[in-house]
DNA sequence: CCCGGTCATCGAAGCGCTTCGACACCCCAA
DNA sequence: TTGGGGTGTCGAAGCGCTTCGATGACCGGG
């Protein structure tokens, strides 16, 4: 076992300054000589000092702990909401911070509780409801705090993700283009849309949206995620809309059911039927045949949220809403 | 936006009495008249006062914190990790705890950084491999730690898991039972055999020791989560095992393809190959059929985990392995 | 040669809490 | 009546850090 911690006294003992010295070093909010800046460096080193969490967090009122609320909710793709949190990891130690994981059943006490104990500086949400019990807790909240997704009023918020409805809008063109007049979206569980999840519904409205400027007529449709569903859906679908050609699926633990049931319904990809997804990369790279996808870059997402709260940490204004541009790459599947 | 925060010293104003005896009706650590404990109460839930997390910390040497080390490493299945995770921060709360989340990109660095600047009390790692970086450390940090899964050498450690021999043997045994005399595993991806990680290896280990006492015949196979190569790898098995009619899955994201890379091969399940999977109860229900399966009992093993590193920060004296007997749940698939 | 102004450093206060020893009080046994 | 042993409460020290004001050394200009 490694024996008691080193403090900054020690430090400053060790390095011959004074205790002050030593944290201004650290922080660098006054100005100190390279030769004093070198010794205790030196002696920081030597010593292996890590400067106590909770004494800093007491003495400066920061703790450089920012807390991801990540409610795990029924229907939505956990590998998914996985790359958005593993950004935020990352971006918040760039940042020289770390991050506590709030899950639901707390419900918005946990937020209430780290925000009053000084647990944490400022929070990111994630998983975000068009009516989300959390908003009104975030507006009367001390801390900053940024949300991944929107809710349907934005006021007072920060908000950033990918402009679903561009999303869903860049698919029907990309199959208008391609000559097909017959489309189908295939969206999250039913559950997903009931409970007024924003980028569920926000890629329907673009599809659609999107359907009447470009003359292709088209259904959008909620899609479950077990084999059997999915089949039964695409069998319906086929056997109602005949002139079918296109799918756009926003659903990634569907989209290989999609691939399958085509396959088993006797549907070529893309010959009979062109497949776009609305998926990560990775997603779409390893479906068979591959699939053209509206790219959804969750390192991007979680980078910048992390950008956002910080720059509200140091008390600069940012803009309430970024949405970044959906990027459709061509791959085998249309 | 809420104003500055209440302290233990105006909680003691209010309540009239010292500042000393709010932290003994806190903590209880000294005994407090019924009538005094009852004012202190009062004003801490009319002052809404909540302990300021550094200041404690400072004082107590506890943090209240503890990192659950979570690297997401290829070829894992996410939504299963995220049910271990999630387990461990209900159960971390029921002990007044929460959960710093550290990922694997700052490497035992990390684990190193938290530990010596006191920013959490202890650790739980999950992901662990047979050769595992973070285990010699583990060994010399002054905090203590709790691993979900086995690594090769767990000398000074605390280890947690599900028996996955044992679990390997009974889908054996089970499938014995029923007259199947031959059969084949299909596990994790061979990327997961080759980093050696601990409960794939170990399922191997008990599904080929369970054969010989059961005289039955089988193979296991590493197996990879496309749809492409897992109907390949099943129709190669059928071809080269004629008899073939178990199948023990130990791969979540595989399962679904499995079955339908069954069906279009033109086997019926379980009527020509009867299927167990090694998964949490959920998948094994929302499969077409419902499968016979062991279940992965996440929930049970994070909340131990937690109950064990709460034990060791206590103080006491806790078992170095908990193995967690295997149940297996029958269904329409065998 | 003295004065004002940097620059680099120091000392001390204070952040909000826990914990230890002290003490006042009361009850009961001697 | 006195003494001893609990109870219940208080005051103060101290946890390790940041930050503010003060100070000394050194510089160039008048």
């Amino acid at each position: 076992m490694t024996g008691r911690s080193v403090t900054i006294t020690e430090v400053a003992r060790h390095a011959g300054v004074a205790v002050s010295t030593v944290s201004y070093v650290l922080s660098g909010k006054r100005t100190i000589s390279a030769d004093t800046r070198r010794r205790v460096l030196d002696s920081i080193s030597t010593l292996g000092y890590h400067p106590h969490a909770g004494a800093r967090a007491l003495a400066s009122k920061r703790s450089n702990v920012i807390a991801l609320v990540l409610p795990l909710r029924a229907g939505m793709h956990v590998p998914v909401l996985m790359r958005f949190a593993s950004a935020v990891v990352t971006a918040a130690r760039t940042y020289d911070h770390d991050v506590l994981l709030l899950t639901a059943d707390e419900g918005t006490d946990g937020i209430r509780r780290v925000a009053a104990s000084a647990l944490v500086d400022a929070f990111v949400l994630m998983d975000v409801e068009l009516d989300d019990r959390r908003v009104p807790l975030l507006r009367d909240l001390a801390k900053p705090s940024v949300l991944i997704g929107f809710p349907a009023e934005t006021a007072g918020l920060t908000c950033v993700d990918l402009d679903f409805a561009a999303s869903g809008a860049q698919c029907v063109a990309h199959l208008a283009e391609r000559g097909h007049d017959t489309i189908a979206l295939l969206g999250a569980p039913a559950v997903v849309y009931e409970r007024g999840t924003g980028f569920a519904r926000r890629t329907r409205e673009g599809f659609v949206a999107a359907l009447a400027g470009s003359g292709v007529s088209g259904v959008a449709l909620p899609c479950e995620e077990t084999f059997d569903e999915v089949y039964e859906t695409v069998g319906d679908l086929l056997r109602d809309q005949p002139g079918l050609s296109g799918l756009v699926v926003h659903n990634e633990a569907a989209v290989g059911h999609v691939l399958s049931a085509l396959r088993q319904l006797g549907r070529r990809v893309p010959q009979d039927v062109a497949v776009v997804a609305i998926c990560p990369d990775d997603v779409a790279e390893r479906a068979s045949p591959p699939l053209t996808s509206v790219l959804i870059p969750a390192e991007e997402v979680g980078r910048e949220a992390v950008r956002l709260v910080m720059d509200k940490l140091a008390g600069k204004v940012v803009p309430m809403s970024t949405l970044l541009t959906p990027h459709l790459v061509l791959r085998a599947s249309t």
